[in-house]
DNA sequence: GCCAACGTTGGC
DNA sequence: GCCAACGTTGGC
């Protein structure tokens, strides 16, 4: 029997690396390369599987949102960006022959009809144990529960965005 | 720009 | 093995 699908959540900083980026990178996919936290880097290395969702997060943003959804088309290989002293994200520690660091292939798969934001999320029923909004949590691979998937997965296909009262009253109040 | 929370490093 | 110092993440 095949494993069940899993889910997960990737962060980007928007500015260094954008959902539109991906979506206009040739066959929309890239190498997820840079992590550098032991407990990622396993979940690339170890859990990641062909045909597992991936939401994308921006952080760094305004507002602060999951924006899109991504297919693991790769598993976890070595990060080569480790070994090159050019690349930013370079690590001496890393060796070629004992790579310390994986990274993955995603391919953007379906862009939300509207971003859901952070702060929105925190509102969401069902998403209380979610690991993104764990405090003090900056874990930037994360696994994503079927059932938290699902729930935002619609949200994320919703097109509008329920009214926050603040914004409602600032709306108002031009 | 600020700062809380976290992970890593390194002295002992 | 402890823990202080440091660097980084990331929301605000």
């Amino acid at each position: 029997m095949t494993p069940a699908r899993r889910y997960w959540l990737v962060k980007s900083e928007a500015d260094c690396f954008s959902w539109d980026d991906l979506w206009n990178a040739p066959r929309r996919t890239t190498f997820w390369d840079g992590v550098r936290n032991y407990q990622a880097r396993n979940m690339l290395r170890d859990q990641f599987k062909k045909g597992d969702l991936v939401f994308f997060y921006h952080s760094n943003a305004d507002p602060t949102a999951i924006v899109g959804v991504c297919e693991v088309v790769r598993e976890g290989y070595p990060d080569h960006t480790a070994f090159d002293p050019r690349k930013q994200h370079f690590d001496p520690k890393s060796d070629p022959d004992k790579p310390t660091w994986y990274m993955v292939d995603l391919k953007a798969k379906e862009p939300f009809r509207r971003p859901v934001t952070l702060a929105e999320l925190r509102t969401v029923p069902g998403l209380e144990r979610m690991v993104l909004l764990q405090k003090g949590s900056r874990l930037s691979v994360q696994p994503v529960t079927e059932k938290e998937w699902q729930i935002i997965y619609r949200l994320g296909m919703t097109a509008e965005a329920p009214r926050a009262r603040g914004a409602a009253s600032k709306a108002r109040s031009r």
